[in-house]
DNA sequence: TAGATATTTAACCAGATGGTTAAATATAGT
DNA sequence: ACTATATTTAACCATCTGGTTAAATATCTA
């Protein structure tokens, strides 16, 4: 069993929930940005994009740096670490799916018997 | 590079983020469960948890069965299994973290001394 | 049929979220 | 000093979220 931190998990899996945060963060995998050249591919306004990079750096998603009125931000995948090893604690079942399933069926008949019908 | 249902992740992603149902997940990982033995261990009315199953039914990470009054609930691992893949492609970006780190030093240093200081 | 149990639905509420526009702040260039 | 650029902050808005309590629904049991 890993330790998680419940806190860091929520707001980690919170930040991902958003598909523009998610195009974000894709950008950035490809380098570090500027707000402006961030903003440009989306169809929303500066203040908003703004506002989602802020989300990521709370959800420690990202760095920024300040060079003069530009800021430059800069990925930091670590938290995606922890989010991770928490999903892959589900890969058996995931995995084991098929099998699952076939329970599933066996049961299902099971009750139908008992009912029945339909 | 993977194919991804942004809706999917979304959903899946908004569904991992609040502890109490990851706690339901952890639960139902432990075999299926009615309604009322989930709620017992959480702190809130059963109106409350009911909701937590829904959202997580809607996201496809669980199935539900009727058996006359009892809602049987079983885990369906599947969705977690793209949230997976997408979370994969940043690991070379957390693994490669200490290299990065060491170029944001230096980068850091060099903009300290075109500044003079601090 | 009456009463207990399992669960959902309805109505409500406070606070978070994701967006907007307008204004403020900070820096850069002339 | 003025103007342009980069970014944030403020105020606002609609909708979503996570909880509540009370009532409805469905089923089981006696």
């Amino acid at each position: 069993m890993v330790k998680y931190s419940s806190r860091t998990l929520n707001r980690t899996f919170a930040a991902l929930a958003d598909p523009t945060r998610r195009l974000l963060l894709a950008h950035l995998a490809r380098g570090e940005r500027c707000v402006t050249d961030l903003a440009r591919p989306h169809a929303m306004s500066l203040p908003a994009v703004s506002k989602h990079l802020r989300v990521l750096e709370k959800a420690g998603l990202l760095r920024r740096r300040r060079y003069g009125r530009v800021h430059e931000m800069q990925l930091d995948a670590k938290p995606l670490k922890q989010a991770a090893k928490w999903v892959e604690e589900y890969r058996k079942f995931w995995e084991g799916s098929l099998d699952r399933l076939a329970v599933y069926l066996e049961k299902t008949n099971k009750a139908v018997a008992k009912k029945g019908n339909k």
